[in-house]
DNA sequence: GGCCATGTTTTTAA
DNA sequence: CTTAAAAACATGGC
């Protein structure tokens, strides 16, 4: 599923690939995804130009001259710059542009279209109360996020309003390189372990960043990523043996989500 | 065919 | 307050 890899790309590629199109106009399937009645999302943005697109955590945030489009993939979902003779089988959103390509938008479960008037981004609340970028944190941002916590190391981590962009699938890599067991709690960490950590973010997420996002997601061209399998350290692989010390990487059940770990260099303590 | 796991965010409960 | 778990649903795997 998309995290912040995966987002930055397509954030990246839309910035470069949509920047001067015009909205000319707007068919959606699914109204629940929206903010506003149909209509209104629809007037909002019909006729807009897009300006640039960026990404904050796992969302996308579209500036047009009328303002902004905010996009969630949820758990999962593409983004396709297209055609509409080429429309894939299932999409949620279509946005047409002038010059006959368009943009469909799909997502599984619980993704999200929202519209936010030009100034008001503050008060998007889902996005307003997001931490950093996780990428932008550096060992002593990390430190004085620390400080203070309590709780397990993973709701830590997965909480995006410490920091935006680690997901239930990149963080059993993290949690690996920095040999941490998901369940250690926050005020137990040492000196030595908080800056293990955080280089073992930027270890975690850079790669997937450099290969265009992992294989299971695709670009805005229908492209996949080049982060595969063989990319992935420990998560997804219950019972291979772990790439450090040989021990069978276990699965655990870590409150609602999974995890996977090596026993053996990631110690319950 | 049917059951189950999946991953994000918000909401609800403990 | 703090922390954990459930709910919102669609799809693929076994």
């Amino acid at each position: 599923m998309p995290e912040l890899p995966e987002i930055a790309n397509l954030a990246s590629q839309m910035d470069r690939h949509l920047s001067g199109k015009q909205i000319s106009s707007i068919e959606i399937v699914q109204p629940k995804c929206l903010n506003l009645p149909t209509g209104d999302f629809s007037q909002a943005l019909t006729g807009a130009r897009i300006d640039q697109a960026s990404y904050h955590g796992k969302w996308i945030q579209v500036h047009t001259s009328q303002g902004w489009l905010l996009i969630n993939l949820g758990m999962g979902g593409e983004i396709l710059l297209t055609t509409r003779q080429e429309l894939p089988p299932k999409w949620r959103a279509i946005f047409d542009f002038g010059d006959a390509t368009c943009l469909a938008i799909n997502f599984w479960w619980f993704g999200y279209l929202h519209y936010v008037p030009e100034g008001a981004l503050e008060t998007h609340e889902m996005t307003a109360r997001l931490g950093p970028n996780v990428l932008d944190l550096s060992n002593d941002d990390l430190r004085r996020l620390i400080k203070g916590q309590r709780g397990t190391i993973k709701s830590f981590l997965l909480d995006q309003s410490k920091m935006a962009g680690i997901g239930n699938a990149y963080i059993h890599d993290i949690l690996f390189l920095a040999r941490l067991h998901p369940q250690r709690k926050m005020d137990g960490l040492a000196p030595g372990e908080i800056d293990a950590l955080a280089a073992a973010i930027q270890q975690g997420l850079r790669p997937s960043l450099d290969k265009g996002g992992a294989f299971y997601e695709k670009d805005i061209f229908g492209r996949q990523g080049g982060f595969s399998m063989d990319d992935i350290l420990i998560g997804y692989k219950e019972t291979q043996p772990c790439p450090a010390c040989g021990t069978p990487i276990i699965k655990i059940k870590t409150g609602s989500t999974s995890s996977f770990i090596c026993p053996h260099c990631q110690p319950a303590g």
